[in-house]
DNA sequence: CGGACAAGCTGA
DNA sequence: CAGCTTGTCCGG
């Protein structure tokens, strides 16, 4: 046998549940498309299949009878991506191909000829809010919530071709908008990849995905509110887009700016912690008043007197909303007449009251009516009311419509709109009056509707789904302290960054928002406040650390039926649990300890098994 | 993942 | 023992 003429093509295919190399013939004819990146169709087991180059090795695995390639597709990702795909492979307990497949584009590119002049950068600013940093590296800047984020994207691109990420995908739009108003060549993933892998873009933006999203010649990254879950994928592999970038500009030796207006202690483990202009900062953050419940009376229930005074105040040109973290109608209930809980008589669990005179069990999904088995009585308290009661209670208490807007309500519109969280000016489209509060009205329980009402109320969601052009006036938390005391390592982060969302939606300064709780003293609030996110983050390194929590170990979250076999295998890390859902939480010393004892044991055929590595929700 | 193939079960 | 289900293995 003589050597092949062809060259060999090492291939990692798109096949689930494997993660193995396969060498193939790249035919003559197709072999100047060829190269680490490229996407190929190949043939597998009497079926085609796609797949990924990954290497060009001179001599095929040892004693195999190559195939040759079924297809060129297009251009992949850049081979740097593809090496960092194996990286990212490892750290989070994932399959090359599940990163190949977020670092491709959605449709094939053919293969685009190099622009022929350089591309623009944005006009640079006269000034940035903070000193942008040089040198690689990791660099976490403090960016008031408020403050327009533009001027340092566009300073930050000045040194040349620049990534851009953003938590979601409606900000990238806006923000490529604004770049491109000022003069820059912007790609905006994932539509326009192929012009930002010709290198056509001095600018390239995107949402979480484009962590992994070609940018020739990169000379510096960066992302917005670095601390926000959404740059977390949720699914296993949990890679996060911080992560990934830090990795990918330290290989690149660039520095990657991670921009947030409240710095979690992870990010403050990646680098240094840059501020500002203390006067601009103050001006970004919204004057929050904090409403100390612990002396009110409880028949006030969810509302203190300085929340209905603020209610009212509500005009059209100063709309007023208010959070309440609980979906729903009523979560808890107690007999209005004997005192017993209310509880399923199938399964025993806590039942929620979905609607007036029924009781249901959220464990069993068990209906009844709302009779108490002790003492017959049909009239029940509500002891803890969701935010559609609370609507209801706030529309009869101020005697106005109450509009309300929760996870579940239509969201379309308002995803794939042009929300713009930091708008300076009037934005034509997607303005509450027009836009999904309208739809939610209908199902509204208190009338009115939110289209019309100059009061809303809702879960988290709301924070996400308002637009800060619908002339919002101040942002009322009725019961923060759920956020505060929530059974999460990063509760304290996640408050704050809560009120940051607020702040943004309020423009800063102009408006309001208003913090109802019993730990006036809580680290949190006491950052609120004063508008020093600092304030979170003192303490909680002494408390993770005593905990051994992040970011001074690396932890990993097991779960499914080979679970229990395949964490007693591991070598080099503690692990603890089940948990009550059956989940075991590895721990290691740092990233490295715990993924190569996660690499260790082989991972069972057929049995479930999820590993998720530095998980969003700990 | 999904096809191939082998071993195991069932009913006449 | 044909015909079918169930399980394990492997792919270039």
């Amino acid at each position: 046998m003589t050597a092949p003429a062809s060259r060999i093509a090492r291939v990692v295919t798109d096949v689930a549940g494997m993660d193995k190399d396969f060498d193939y013939l790249v035919p003559d004819a197709v072999a100047h498309a060829v190269s680490v990146g490229t996407e190929v169709r190949v043939p597998l087991h009497g079926r085609r299949v796609g797949g990924w180059v990954v290497d060009l090795p001179d001599a095929p695995a040892a004693g195999v009878n190559l195939r040759p390639l079924a297809k060129v597709r297009g251009h992949g990702p850049e081979p740097e991506i593809v090496a960092l795909a194996s990286w990212a492979a490892w750290r989070w307990a994932g399959k090359r191909s599940s990163f190949l497949k977020t670092a491709s584009p959605d449709h094939a590119h053919p293969v685009l000829a190099p622009p022929r002049r350089p591309p623009r950068p944005p006009v640079p600013p006269p000034r940035t809010p903070v000193e942008l940093p040089v040198g690689p590296g990791v660099h976490v800047l403090r960016l008031a919530p408020a403050a327009d984020p533009t001027p340092l994207v566009a300073a930050a691109a000045q040194g040349g071709p620049l990534l851009v990420v953003v938590p979601t995908a409606a900000r990238a739009a806006v923000l490529a908008g604004r770049l491109r108003r000022a003069g820059g060549d912007v790609a905006l993933l994932p539509g326009d990849w192929g012009r930002a892998r010709a290198g056509g873009a001095s600018v390239v933006i995107g949402a979480r995905s484009a962590a992994w999203g070609p940018c020739p010649g990169l000379r510096a990254a960066l992302v917005l509110d670095a601390h926000d879950e959404a740059l977390v994928a949720e699914g296993a592999p949990t890679w996060c887009a911080v992560t990934v970038l830090a990795e990918r500009a330290r290989r690149a030796g660039v520095p990657l700016l991670a921009v947030t207006p409240c710095p979690t202690p992870e990010l403050a483990a990646l680098g240094p912690v840059v501020t500002g202009d203390r006067g601009a900062e103050l001006a970004g953050w919204a004057t929050v008043e904090v409403v100390d419940r612990r002396d009110d009376d409880p028949r006030l229930g969810l509302w203190s007197e300085r929340l209905v005074h603020l209610v009212r105040s509500a005009t059209p040109d100063a709309r007023v909303a208010v959070v309440l973290n609980r979906s729903g109608r009523v979560r808890l209930l107690s007999c209005g007449s004997c005192g017993e809980l209310a509880r399923c008589e199938i399964c025993g669990g806590a039942t929620t009251s979905p609607e007036p005179g029924l009781l249901h069990c959220p464990r069993c999904g068990h209906d009844r009516p709302s009779v108490c088995p002790r003492c017959g009585s049909v009239r029940f308290k509500a002891l803890r009311i969701g935010v559609a009661r609370a609507a209801e209670e706030l529309a009869s208490l101020v005697g106005r419509p109450v509009g309300e807007i929760t996870a579940s309500s239509d969201s379309a519109t308002s995803e794939s709109g042009t929300t713009d969280p930091v708008a300076t000016g009037p934005v034509a489209t997607g303005p509450v009056a027009t836009g999904p509060a309208r739809r939610t009205a209908s199902m509204g329980a208190a009338g009115g509707g939110t289209g019309g009402a100059d009061v809303v109320i809702g879960t988290e969601a709301l924070l996400r789904r308002l637009d800060p052009t619908s002339g919002l006036a101040a942002v009322a938390f009725v019961d923060f302290d759920q956020e505060l005391l929530a059974p999460r390592v990063r509760a304290t982060d996640e408050a704050l960054a809560l009120v940051a969302l607020a702040a943004r939606l309020v423009r800063g300064r102009v408006g309001r928002v208003v913090l109802q709780t019993r730990l006036p003293e809580h680290p949190a609030v006491r950052a609120a406040a004063a508008a020093d996110p600092a304030l979170a983050l003192a303490g909680q390194d002494d408390l993770r650390r005593a905990l051994r929590l992040p970011p001074w170990v690396a932890v990993a979250q097991v779960h499914g039926d080979a679970a229990a076999d395949w964490v007693a295998a591991l070598e080099g890390v503690e692990v603890s649990g089940p948990d009550r859902s059956g989940r075991y939480l590895v721990r290691g010393s740092g990233p490295d300890a715990l993924c190569a004892a996660l690499a260790g044991p082989p991972r069972p055929p057929g049995v479930t098994l999820r590993v998720a590595v530095d998980p969003a929700r700990l």
